[in-house]
DNA sequence: TTTTAAATGAACAGTATTGTTTATCGAAAC
DNA sequence: GTTTCGATAAACAATACTGTTCATTTAAAA
C-alpha cells in the first residue's frame, strides 16, 4: 500500500538547512535571554526580537513554551557541559576525592553562574525549566552518593553526612560563601571540612 | 505671623481613626500578598481588590509602590518579630551559645518560611523590598560578628569561620538543609560542626 | 518554470497592568 | 445644618503581553 500520495516528494536539502538555522537563532536568543534577564521574563515577543525573527515564526517551531524552554535547556547545556564525574571518581582518598570533585563543579559554577542563578530564581514561577533543573540535580544526587560511599563505606548512610555533601553540591551554597568573599579554593576547602565534621 | 489661616481647624478624631484603619487594611493586603504570591507579583490592583477597597485609595495612602512596601515590610516584622539576640548572648560556651542562636533562628524561619522564601526570591526585581532585607542582614552579620568573637577571641577572625557562620545564620541555609530532611535540631547540630571544623 | 512552504508583515481580540481624571457619596466635624 | 474630605465608581490613555488569522514575499525544490 503506498500512502505516502505527494505530488512532488523528496523535498529537503538546503531548504532544510535554513530552516534549522532560524530554529537555531530561536533557540540561541531564548538561551541569551534565560541568561540575562531570566526564563521568567523571556516572552515570545522578547525571543522573537533577540532572535531578528517574527513571532509568528517563533510560534511556528514551538508551538508551546515548554517545548522551546527544552529546546534551549539541552542546547545550552551542550555548549556548556558540567564536569565529569569521572575525572575525581577514582581517587580513593575521600577527602583528596571530594576536593577535586568541588574545584570542578566550583569552577564550573563560577563560569555560569549568571545563568543558574537566574534558572534557581525563576524555577517555581516557570514550570518548564522544573524538568530540566530537577535532571541537574539528579545528577547531583548521583555524585552524592558517590562521595558518601568513601566517607562512609559500610552501612547505611548518616543523614547528616549526606544532607551535608548535598549541601555543598549546590549551586546556591557556592552562590552563597563566594558572595561572602571566599575563593572557589576557599570554598572548597571549608566545605570538605565541613563533610568530614559532619561524620562525628 | 499666623500663617495657617483654614476656615475651620482642629479636624481629626473618629474621621482619623477610619482613615487609619483603611490604611492598615491596606498594608495588611500588601503583606498578605507578599507572603502568597510574592512581593514581585503583588500589584497595586491586587492590594486594592485584597484590601476591599479601590484603588485610587490605594494610590492615595502610598503615592510609590516603595512607601506601601516599607510600611509593609515594618508592619509584618512588628507582628513577626525575629528571636531576640539577648536570649543566648549570656552563654559562655561557644558551642552552646551557637546552638541557641541557631535553635531560635530556625525556629523563627520554619514559622515563616512562606514569607522569606517569597521576599529572597523576589529581592533584586523589588529593590523598595530590599532596603528591609539589607537591615535584616546587618542584623544577622552582628549575631555573627558576636558568635565569631567567641569561638575565636584574639586577634583578626579567620576569613572562613567567618563565612561559615554567615552562612549556616542565612535564610537560604536553613531552608535547604530542611529541603534535604534535616529537622531543626539536626541542621542545627550539622551548623554547629561546621562552625567548629571551619577553625581548624 | 511551476510548485511548495518557510518566513514575513500586519492585523485581530483578549488580558492585565499602570497612573490620572472626574463627579458623587456619606459621614464626621464644625 | 453646613462644610469638609476620605472613599467610591467609572472612565481614560498608555503599555506589554498573549495566541490566532490572513495575504504576501521569497527562494529552494520539482
Amino acid at each position: 500500500m503506498f500512502i505516502e500520495m505527494s505530488k512532488r516528494n523528496y523535498r529537503m536539502r538546503e531548504r532544510a538547512f535554513s530552516q534549522e538555522r532560524t530554529r537555531q537563532r530561536i533557540v540561541e536568543a531564548a538561551a541569551a535571554l534565560h541568561g540575562s534577564v531570566g526564563p521568567k521574563e523571556t516572552s515570545v515577543s522578547a525571543v522573537a526580537r533577540e532572535a531578528g525573527v517574527q513571532r509568528l515564526t517563533v510560534y511556528r517551531h514551538f508551538p508551546d513554551e515548554a517545548s522551546l524552554f527544552r529546546a534551549c535547556s539541552s542546547h545550552w547545556l551542550s555548549e556548556n557541559p558540567p564536569p565529569d564525574p569521572a575525572a575525581w571518581q577514582r581517587l580513593p582518598d575521600a577527602g583528596e576525592r571530594s576536593a577535586a570533585a568541588l574545584d570542578a563543579l566550583y569552577a564550573y559554577y563560577r563560569a555560569t553562574e549568571y545563568m543558574w542563578s537566574l534558572v534557581y530564581r525563576d524555577r517555581d514561577e516557570v514550570p518548564a525549566m522544573g524538568e530540566s533543573l530537577s535532571e541537574f540535580e539528579a545528577w547531583l544526587d548521583a555524585i552524592r552518593d558517590d562521595l558518601a560511599l568513601v566517607w562512609h563505606p559500610r552501612g547505611r548512610k548518616p543523614k547528616i553526612l549526606m544532607a551535608t555533601i548535598g549541601h555543598v553540591l549546590r549551586f546556591e551554597t557556592w552562590h552563597s560563601l563566594a558572595g561572602l568573599g571566599l575563593s572557589d579554593a576557599q570554598a572548597r576547602d571549608a566545605a570538605v571540612g565541613w563533610i568530614a565534621a559532619s561524620l562525628d
